[in-house]
DNA sequence: CTGTTAGCGCATTCAC
DNA sequence: GTGAATGCGCTAACAG
């Protein structure tokens, strides 16, 4: 390893000196910088980030908690997410909880260990809101809420869910089934900290709210609904028996919706079944992936905006690191950390949305329409479409 | 941030006692320890992670840069690789150079100012051998040669084209089409630095053996055989429109093979072209990622060993990294740091291969075959088969 | 504008 | 067994 002290000596000139040529702050004679700056090429400096890093008290990265990279909607996903980052400065570390044998809880501890700036929560969670509250660390939650005061980032599912609803029923369509994970999912209340201040019935999950506003929609609508279970939402074969059973079990189906790879493989099994697409049974996708590409048909689906998440959740981040950075510039007495209640400092400079709504409500992004060849086009269905802006491409 | 003092004053011991009890080196009294230990709890200590890999030199992380983690193929490699690493003990940061605009050298540039402990090169470079080989850090190429002494670790493709062609010459094909990246590739050997020692016409870029070694089987057997670029592999739309020309300029094909994705989309356009698969047309996939579970029929895949190849690269990462351990153990002079050699160290004591093999070769993992819907079976097939141990699942 | 000093949090000699 | 010193590489205050 070569630092500083090698350069400045090479160069003739002082450690400071080389600190400023480096970091570009203050101001250095010219004749300095270009002697220092040929010793660094000469003697191939490379800048220690773990040391800046350990001074500065910040990584400049931030730990992405996934449960799986493999699944097309992560992998999008996660993408969207870099990219997002990196535009703001900030690395991403990936952790993938089911592609690895332990927890979440692990990741966690791995990324305060490494003073990881903010932690970014998409993945499945056993712990209760007290533990994420509790982490004193800048964290944001995709499609979930972990507790008051965390930032949740993710699609507007009630709206998605309205949205599908709408196009079946404008298309008129008289028995509707989705697929879906475990419908238990939906009363996962229990599971929210009992002090909490929950005030309806809502799931601490927010995505199964696309289901509840589906039905409803579709009750509102008259039209019949049934919905099948998917256990394990990253075994192939579960999907391929859910997509096989939904044909068997409702020989009268004139609509589906379902997870992209789930859609993906409906369409497989009724086109072998011989329906005819979209004529005698609809098919819409709910996610958007490029998995709705290579089904045969390009199948029409609710899309998630991944760019906008990741913008979101991105925006957010920044905003709680600079929340905890200014919260701990005043250096506290160490043995009283702990016991600390959680700083209310006056958040009036700051842009940041009120806890109430921030943790609990979340950001929610709108849902578009990726147009495909699965589903009926209508005056009507356009004309619905044209307010919730479709997405073409 | 508590650190150890503030544990050692709560405890009311020495720094050195708290830093024993957290390593688990030393011996301490029983006392002593859950005193510390219970000090530990109290005041919530976290271990920084930084500040010891500063110390120790090394972080137990490398650096993987890949194309993009959108690619199902990337994806699954990655999370193999996440998990070899995982098991011994290093973490994994993952680079995707296409989901960015920044190239690979930022990134290389990035690992090195972050200590990363070696970098996994599974991108295209447009960097010669002298790039590589002058990093002085431990590099390890996926499916790529870089340069003398820089293992390498990828499928055997000449093993995999051969099987791919044994297998449409024993079913009896006539004519053969492959789809796959721009032929141009083939040649790229000009990218190779001057001064290497290249004895033959091998690519730098392993894959292509691939079709290389398919077509001389093929032209051995007296099998026609044509071959349709896709010039841009992360483009979905070049996907299918090869798909379809694959159709159209060829009538009389009676074979294919491609690449997963493109697979997939081949099965579609001939499925909807009225083919009756694999009687009238034979669909090979190259790869063996999910995605050809989802195509609608099982297809027939020529496997990458995904767990093989990613836990061979471990293999040889931690290699290479106690290799440069030791290399760097003994202090050098700074300022002659760039002008040495490489250390050809007597190697004696170590399992690594001989550089001339590691770099030129690399490490070849056999490819499999996942039985699918889209080929013709025989006798003759499953004979060649159990001699290259076929995959059922 | 440049050089000196004192840590960021931790681990490893050494004396005690 | 335990405690006090020194340094990993870098940055930020200072004083020159």
């Amino acid at each position: 390893m070569v630092g500083m002290r090698d350069v400045a000596r090479e160069a003739g000139v002082s450690l400071s000196t080389v600190s400023l040529v480096v970091n570009g702050n203050g101001y250095v004679s010219d004749e300095m910088r270009v002697r220092v700056e040929s010793a660094m090429k000469g003697l191939n400096y490379i800048p220690n980030e773990l040391a800046r890093n350990l001074f500065h008290g910040r990584t400049n990265t931030v730990g992405v908690i996934m449960p799986t990279i493999q699944h097309p909607f992560f992998a999008t996903l996660l993408a969207s997410l870099q990219k997002a980052f990196y535009g703001r400065g900030l690395h991403t570390m990936l952790c993938s909880t089911a592609d690895m044998e332990s927890g979440e809880e692990q990741y966690v501890d791995m990324l305060q260990r490494h003073m990881m700036d903010a932690i970014i929560m998409g993945a499945h969670t056993t712990h209760s809101q007290n533990y994420w509250t509790s982490i004193r660390r800048p964290v944001v939650a995709f499609d979930r809420y972990l507790g008051s005061g965390i930032p949740s980032v993710g699609s507007d599912h009630e709206q998605g869910g309205e949205l599908a609803a709408m196009m079946f029923a404008l298309s008129g369509a008289r028995h509707v089934v989705a697929l879906g994970g475990p419908r238990s999912r939906f009363y996962d209340l229990s599971r929210v900290g009992s002090e909490s201040q929950s005030r309806d019935g809502q799931s601490s999950f927010p995505p199964v709210r696309y289901q509840i506003a589906f039905e409803e929609t579709l009750d509102a609508a008259g039209i019949r609904h049934d919905y099948i279970e998917i256990d394990n939402l990253a075994n192939m074969r579960e999907f391929e028996n859910a997509a096989r059973s939904v044909l068997e079990r409702f020989p009268d189906v004139d609509a589906i919706v379902a997870p992209d790879l789930a859609a993906a493989l409906c369409v497989q099994e009724a086109l072998r079944r011989g329906f005819v697409l979209p004529n005698s049974l609809q098919i819409l996708a709910y996610d958007g992936t490029f998995v709705t590409d290579i089904a045969g048909l390009r199948i029409t689906s609710i899309l998630q905006g991944f760019d906008s998440i990741a913008e979101r959740i991105a925006t957010r981040t920044v905003e709680q690191i600079e929340r905890y950075q200014t919260q701990n510039s005043g250096r506290q007495d160490a043995s009283r950390r702990s016991a600390d209640p959680i700083i209310k400092s006056s958040d009036n400079d700051t842009e940041i949305i009120p806890d109430e709504d921030a943790g609990r409500i979340g950001d929610l992004i709108p849902m578009r329409v990726k147009i495909g060849e699965t589903t009926l086009w209508n005056d009507a269905i356009h004309e619905l479409l044209d307010g919730a802006r479709p997405q073409t491409d």
